[in-house]
RNA sequence: GGAGAGGUGGCUGAGUGGUCGAAAGCACCGGUUUGCUAAAUCGGCGUACGGGUCAUUCCGUACCGCAGGUUCGAAUCCUGUCCUCUCCGCCA
């Protein structure tokens, strides 16, 4: 959410922004009705201000008859604002229409372009593995060693649920460990959010909660929502607060699962785990002051690296392009792991995700910081990143692990927490 | 889930229809004084939006959990809602 004098002030900017951003929205008409309404918005002012000083004067009638006169003035006057009001609310209903449409400011290094125009910035430490035996992808893995069950999932939820089972909950265990034991020490403060949170939240961290689009599960007659990210309760946690500016940054990491309709997703080519309605999720998050988000939005990036460095997986970073970017999102990078069994001969897949929101989400979840000596307030900067989204980080671990004799091998760092440096050979009959 | 009580400025806490944006105390900031790990005293001390001077200022509007309603006028009355506390019930 821009601010709306600075979207006045820069009408072209933002449109160009928009259209950048792949965004329809009109921009040029947002303003003429944002200024017709600040306009009218003082006219009702006035009236107020008559209105009260017209109250305050009836204390002080000298009789009923100019007691009664001074109360119909004061009606008459009230009737009016309310009349100019509903205008306003009317003019407003069509600006907001349009606001809540304008995303967040574009970083200039951002490559400009669609999905195919995002930039590769670097490769993980490890390089793709020459496989040459026949590569399994994780679905046979799966089967074969009993560790993800697809049907069993969709026959007590539907198609997008799974059973894990055996080493694929260890590993799942092993991977929390391990990313919260790695976040704690860079200074995370190890969080276990709600799964649940309110209409009011999820919106305000610029997720949409309910209609035909909405990849949010809600719950009937109530206004909750399952998240679809850590995300969403962790930006939510400080909503509506002023923090000190010596508390900033403040970086969380938080644990949950997530839930996700994937609506429209049907159809699009995804085996296994790599598109479930649920999974669980290690995400970072932070508030900072306005010029520290670069620096840590690159720190973020740098910890998702290490991380599958330290994991073995090979991946690419991308710097993703504004058509492809979320409306909060002022800058993302993603991690794409490569995945063995993904396509024909193995495909990068996404499997972390970070972004700096600027001051985009704190505005509407109104979040600022105060200055010491100084008055007034700002909104602080947020940022969100994945550590390890656990089911893609499984599908990486499988299918980049696997040996010549069907067997996995444990990433090193995860044996201490798994119990086993190998999940064993498959046995052929 | 049932019954009660309550949500006021950074904190404590007054205020049940009209000079209340809100007493008082604490905390904080500035001055004075005595002095020297402190006390006394005086003054200041919310936020947002809009407007004028665009400089240290001034004016208006809104805000007493949130949203509505009644009224010329609401922190104060009414309705809904959220949250907190206590008791009961239930339960991992």
């Amino acid at each position: 959410m821009l601010d709306r004098r600075f979207i006045l002030d820069n009408v072209q900017l933002v449109q160009e922004n928009c259209d950048i951003r792949g965004v329809k929205a009109d921009v040029a008409r947002f303003a003429e009705l944002e200024t017709e309404r600040r306009g009218m918005q003082q006219e009702v002012e006035e009236l107020s201000r008559q209105a009260n000083a017209v109250s305050k004067s009836i204390g002080k009638a000298k009789d009923d008859a100019e007691r009664e006169a001074r109360k119909e003035e004061g009606r008459d006057l009230r009737e009016q604002k309310d009349a100019k009001q509903a205008d306003i609310d009317r003019i407003a209903a069509e600006a907001n229409a349009i606001y809540n449409q304008i995303p967040n400011l574009t970083h200039p290094e951002t490559p400009r372009g669609g999905e195919e125009d995002s930039r590769e910035l670097q490769r993980g430490a490890v390089e793709v593995r020459p496989m040459t035996f026949p590569v399994l992808d994780h679905l046979e893995l799966g089967e074969q060693h009993k560790l993800i069950d697809l049907e069993g999932g969709a026959r007590i939820a539907g198609h997008g649920f799974y059973f894990l089972q055996n080493e694929a909950v260890l590993l799942e265990l092993a991977l929390q460990q391990f990313a919260i034991e790695f976040l704690v020490k860079e200074g995370f403060v190890p969080t276990i959010t709600p799964d649940l949170a309110r209409g009011e939240i999820v919106q305000g961290v610029g997720f949409v909660p309910r209609g035909p689009e909405t990849q949010i599960y809600s719950i009937e007659n109530h206004d909750l929502n399952l998240v679809a990210t850590a995300e969403i309760t962790l930006g939510g946690l400080y909503a509506g607060q002023v923090l000190d500016e010596e508390q900033l940054p403040i970086k969380l990491c938080g644990i949950s699962h997530c839930y996700r309709t994937e609506a429209g997703a049907a159809g699009r080519a995804s085996r296994g785990l790599y598109r479930v309605h649920q999974f669980t999720k290690i995400e970072m998050f932070a508030f900072t002051l306005p010029d520290q988000s670069e620096d840590t939005h690159n720190y973020f990036r740098d910890l998702e690296c290490e991380i599958f460095d330290s994991l073995g997986i090979p991946y690419r970073v991308l710097d993703i392009a504004s058509g492809d970017l979320g409306g909060p999102a002022y800058r993302k990078f993603d991690l794409e792991a490569w995945m063995p069994g993904r396509g024909s001969a193995g495909e990068y897949g996404e499997v972390t995700s970070t972004s700096n929101c600027t001051d985009y989400q704190a505005r509407r979840l109104d979040i600022r910081y105060k200055t010491k000596g100084e008055k007034g307030t700002q909104f602080v900067h947020t940022l969100n990143g994945t550590a390890i989204a656990v089911s893609r980080a499984l599908i990486a671990i499988l299918e980049n692990c696997q040996q010549a004799d069907g067997s996995i091998v444990v990433p090193e760092v995860l044996q201490r927490y798994v119990g086993k440096e190998r999940i064993g050979a498959i046995v052929s009959d």
